[in-house]
DNA sequence: TAATAAGTTGACACTTTGGTCAGGTTTTGT
DNA sequence: ACAAAACCTGACCAAAGTGTCAACTTATTA
């Protein structure tokens, strides 16, 4: 088996603590945490199952490097509701957004979903606090828009959640999507007319008629 | 430990069968297929492990019988998208029915979820069959409204996927709706309210306007 | 280049797992 | 009451699991 290759630069440690990352994301997102195992984890990666326990100490602790490497994704990739913009387009951008996401990264986002239908048993404290905060401002930008009447009075929390809920779905649920679409698998363009629909029916939903 | 009594005229069988379902729901629902151990469910139900393979033959038999029991329920749940209903009034029925379903069935609603996301592996081709023509029917029904002109045209693919992952998430993904709701946990009002804001919203999303 | 640090690994210890089985007890039909 | 059927279960396997370790090789640094 040909052995993966550093990038210019990349120390050992680095290259095998991101094979195992790799291989965990994949494997856990499957599996989830207590179906995971580490000799998997040690195949899928190209080492051995004591090269990977030279890097981590435990299965714990490569699944918790892993939410947290998950939950830095997110933010950066979610900045588009802001008081600033107008509602159409700050909603617009979310959805595209997030769906792009997800598309890039099914394996993390179903990884996201089995750690919490499992009971958010390694999500810490501070993770769960750090959600809430950043859902508290989007709260509050969508109460600053209905304030000033630029968006219908609707609860923005369950607003909210229809909006992650039907983005993450398509990532999640992949195969039960694709049999809805009739597809075999979910395509690029498939994605597109999601966040066109989303998109077109929320803001109908929430905008003020002319 | 006290023994579960019977039910008047519950057989012996049919007892056991059903705390075992009722444990395996629980703990497949909790970690996954691969993730439950059967002893574990054994505990659960209070029956000796080898009392648990006296009625099933393996673990795969208890988890399909799962399965099973499961897409049962649901079709019984959601009858309410037909063409003889006005539109507004099947989804707002189709909304209620779904959440509330969740709501009753939290484990079962979390196995299916941790079913498709671990791969699908055991859901049959005929289950697959069957919820693809259930869509399939409901997608007619959606069209003929676009043709009279009693919703506007929104792709009615999507649209589903929109309504089942809103109405999915609240069971699925509980500890976190609790956290964007600032609830410590979901209580009726919150399935309610959530019913209320995706009806209203995803209904002005597609009726004309007047 | 020599010493030290970092990385690698086969083999091992110990535990848990799915599943079996022989022989017991209880329920049922007649 | 008695035999047959149904039910129950402690003890047991082989396989698979997590994590350890001592001895080895490769990289780094002065």
């Amino acid at each position: 088996m040909p052995r993966e290759h550093n990038e210019p630069d990349e120390k050992i440690r680095e290259r095998n603590i991101r094979l195992i990352i790799k291989a965990g994301i994949e494997i856990f997102s499957r599996k989830g945490y207590d179906g995971t195992r580490i000799a998997e984890i040690a195949e899928a990666s190209g080492l051995p199952k004591a090269n990977v326990y030279y890097y981590f100490s435990s299965k714990e602790q490569i699944y918790t490097a892993i939410i947290a490497h998950l939950l830095d994704g997110w933010d950066n990739a979610l900045k588009f509701i802001t008081a600033d913009r107008e509602p159409a387009d700050a909603f617009r951008l979310y959805i595209r957004a997030k769906l792009d996401y997800t598309r890039k990264n099914i394996a993390e986002t179903r990884l996201f979903a089995s750690e919490i239908i499992q009971g958010a048993r390694f999500l810490k404290k501070k993770d769960r606090q750090h959600i809430r905060d950043v859902t508290d401002k989007h709260v509050a930008v969508i109460e600053g828009w209905i304030a000033e009447g630029k968006i219908l009075p609707v609860d923005p929390r369950h607003l909210f959640i229809m909006l992650w809920a039907s983005t993450q779905f398509y990532a999640e649920f992949e195969p039960i999507a694709a049999d809805g679409l009739k597809k075999s698998r979910l395509k690029v363009e498939d994605y597109e007319m999601a966040a066109q629909t989303i998109a077109e029916t929320v803001l109908r939903g929430v905008l003020p008629r002319e």
